[in-house]
DNA sequence: AGATTACATAGATGTTTGTCTATGTTTCCC
DNA sequence: GGGAAACATAGACAAACATCTATGTAATCT
């Protein structure tokens, strides 16, 4: 299992009346947190290459070429992902393989709302 | 007149089928900018300490003080919030008032489609 | 006109972040 | 078991950013 630095946010909990009324700090920092997550062009690629792979996964070898960038480097971003519950995680065997968390997405949306 | 130092996404060249198709870099990057805009705590709770005020706008000096910054600061959130297109900004007198941009919203749950 | 109020801009500073190289860990295959 | 492949982690570094103080600008009021 691995370590998530950024807390899930729990839609019930969080900004519940979306952006309507007054957010609290604590509320507006989980939300911000999550929103950094997607907040970066090589992320927002990131999962537009997951969602559009073969059975809407990718491993890591697969991410690298297409984007330019180090294995190392996919892999920071791919893990902040998975911090924030928007990606997941699933190993087999050598590959580990991403799929795109749809509900969270949703979630975001509702978040959003006015 | 501010100046923009963020391109407007247009929502009908930028990303137009949503996150499940691969996108370009260009496109990537500007709809980076449009959320790292609201990626912050500070401009998440002016957004909708604006929304919740009296005729759903606020000026610099009703924010200072619930969010206990000093008003440059606040007037740099503000600006950055403006210049995604966000909140818009008018004039009055002495005062400027500062709106939320309805429809600027809804673009943005369109573009995290999936 | 002078003082005051509301806001913006400029510049400085500490923190965060995206990327890299180097290295560690795990799994597969011969 | 030894080598190779896939991925993660650690550490370094430059760029971006959030905040502050100091100052500029524009509008109001007496």
């Amino acid at each position: 299992m691995t370590t998530l630095t950024i807390t899930p946010v729990d839609v019930s909990t969080c900004a519940p009346s979306g952006l309507a009324a007054p957010i609290g700090r604590p509320e507006a920092e989980q939300l911000a947190a999550l929103l950094k997550a997607i907040s970066d062009p090589t992320r927002i690629q990131l999962i537009s290459y997951i969602n559009a792979s073969n059975n809407s996964e990718a491993c890591v070898c697969n991410l690298t070429e297409p984007l330019a960038l180090t294995q190392p480097t996919v892999s920071h971003h791919l893990k902040v992902l998975t911090d924030a519950g928007l990606i997941e995680r699933e190993k087999r065997g050598t590959w580990v393989w991403y799929t795109v968390n749809q509900d969270r997405w949703k979630q975001i949306a509702k978040l959003l709302e006015i």
